[in-house]
DNA sequence: TTGTAGGCGTTATCAG
DNA sequence: CTGATAACGCCTACAA
């Protein structure tokens, strides 16, 4: 099956490539004649024009790029729902890659999207990302460019997040309310702007309710895994048998903070109280069903791709764009490991 | 800043635009000297040819399209996964699309990814695909294409499948010698062949030990979701208060049927046995931990990406290519819903 | 060893 | 109202 072009169809037609142009984009200097047997020519023929021609002329893909660390995850892939779908309602398409919290994948990448000539680009950096040579590159070549989550401030740029701090915040300030005195913290890996937030927030409400803070309570997780939460729930209770509750960095290391308490009969929330962050599916399904931080991960990912389409309209008409900094609302989500 | 094309680096050293292309694409008839100057002037001024062009010329993108019915669904995040991994191993970058189970958007999806003119598509059905033209659009333009889990047999396209027979068949067995004798099956939906295919394993199961079929004990979902594995698990129960086991067309719907147990002390495994499909991640950690079916998911996205990169080499090659099905192994996982 | 010329398919400018 | 022409950036016969 031959591709249809502008030329067979000016060819077939006895017209000029020009004119047939003209006809299918709907200029006003065609007569309705030729218009019409132009237009009925091309979709009699299921004409649809060259995309990479288009590209190459108008210089715009009308496809972003997304890196993310990992896509088999809750909070991830409903930004990932989040950004397909408001982008596909703008006619854009969305090229998915996967930085697997590697750094030297992560660069790897974001010199793919650049090579590839992306419209525009949007990102939540890997655990491991202190280097920020990459994202430089970006705002060098001003390809317009968002992150989200996970981001780094000194960059400047549009960005999508929550205010990890206060969100933890009041995630400890529940278990306090709740009674508990003595609360461990599972925390994020040291890099991670809101793993480092969430801790600060942590920290900030021990003070507010005087409770001391002893850095012998805060564990910090490498690879923030299901296992992770398991050991780490053996470990504080061995080390502190007293602890009566466990603010944890994220609803994946929760359920294995509860199946370890569920396996050791120690049992939640009578003995230890523990609350988790980001509201993932499953934390509504296990026993007992465990209190979260509700992130608004869809919502993320429609503001992010609209900030980015800002951007991406404001370079086409070739007016200068102010980057901005969205911040979506959380809720603490009280459910049975607190109760 | 201004993009470095060939032309620039051309007028700069002044010579031919052929010149500086051969050089950077290594021909062998070019000068060392001039060489190594084209090369250090493009490697210090940050060259990358213009991947519009490119194409155009090459008529080819070095994308694939993907379209799934869901991307926050663990099964299908994981195949994702696989195939993104796989395609950028081997150079290509892939455009996911998300039907949300509707026909209208696949449809509008299919005609996207074919205007965009990717090199090839991968896909898995929505569940009220009954109607094939779009499908048949893809395969009449000759752009390679993949099936995969969710297909359509009468289609003439490479596949990956499991055997969703065999599986659920060995799954109803599973039940079986565990002692039950009267089992309830929640299946899928009415339309995909995998929902079929599990009913009539189910069937067979029944039917190889004698247990007389009983169409009263098979459940429909329409949405296949959390909430309706909670509703048929009561349904079941109060229907057929004596059904010891049930088979269940995927594990977040058994997870729900779990959940309604637990709610209503009904007693899983000792009073009913659950057996759900895919092994979700949630199956671990939910109590009790649900026996499932484990479906290779990643394997099936890097089968399914490599199916379609022969198919892309063929096609560049001139080649005739025979489409190919893909099967791979599943295996009963045995956990505590069972025992 | 280097360069000229043409074309991939579309769009924009400008002249008829 | 229509069309010739050039240009987007790259690649590749073919010529010099």
């Amino acid at each position: 099956m031959r591709e249809i072009t502008l030329k067979q169809i000016a060819e077939t037609l006895g017209i000029s490539i020009t004119t047939v142009s003209k006809a299918l984009k709907n200029y006003p200097d065609v007569s309705p004649k030729t218009k019409k047997a132009v237009l009925d020519l091309a979709t009699s023929l299921g004409y649809t024009p060259n995309s990479f021609a288009v590209n190459l002329r108008t210089k715009e893909s009308r496809t972003i790029g997304l890196i993310i660390p990992e896509v088999v995850h809750h909070f991830f892939s409903s930004v990932i729902d989040g950004i397909i779908a408001e982008a596909e309602k703008n006619g854009y398409l969305v090229i998915i890659l996967q930085s697997n919290e590697s750094l030297p994948m992560e660069k790897k990448q974001v010199e793919l999207l650049l090579n590839k000539r992306v419209d525009g680009i949007i990102m939540s950096l890997s655990n491991d990302s202190n280097d920020d040579d990459h994202i430089k590159d970006i705002i060098r070549k001003e390809v317009p460019f968002v992150m989200f989550d996970k981001i780094s401030k000194l960059i400047p740029c549009s960005k999508v997040i929550i205010d990890d701090q206060k969100a933890a915040f009041n995630a400890v300030q529940h278990l306090i309310q709740k009674g508990c005195s003595k609360i461990a913290h599972i925390r994020g890996p040291v890099n991670p702007q809101n793993a480092i937030d969430r801790f600060l927030g942590y920290k900030k409400a021990l003070e507010k309710h005087n409770i001391p803070f002893d850095s012998k309570l805060v564990y910090t997780c490498k690879n923030v895994t299901f296992e992770e939460g398991k050991a780490f729930a053996k470990q504080i209770i061995e080390e502190h048998p007293d602890v009566d509750g466990i603010f944890v960095i994220t609803d994946l290391v929760a359920v294995g903070v509860l199946a370890y308490f569920n396996d050791a009969n120690i049992e939640v929330p009578k003995q230890v109280k523990v609350i988790g962050f980001s509201n993932w599916f499953m934390s509504q399904v296990i026993t007992p069903k465990l209190s979260t931080v509700d992130q608004p991960s869809f919502d993320m990912g429609v503001a992010s791709f609209k900030l980015l389409l800002e951007e991406i309209n404001a370079k086409k008409d070739l007016l200068s764009f102010k980057p901005r900094t969205v911040e979506l609302d959380t809720s603490v989500i009280e459910r049975e490991s607190t109760l």
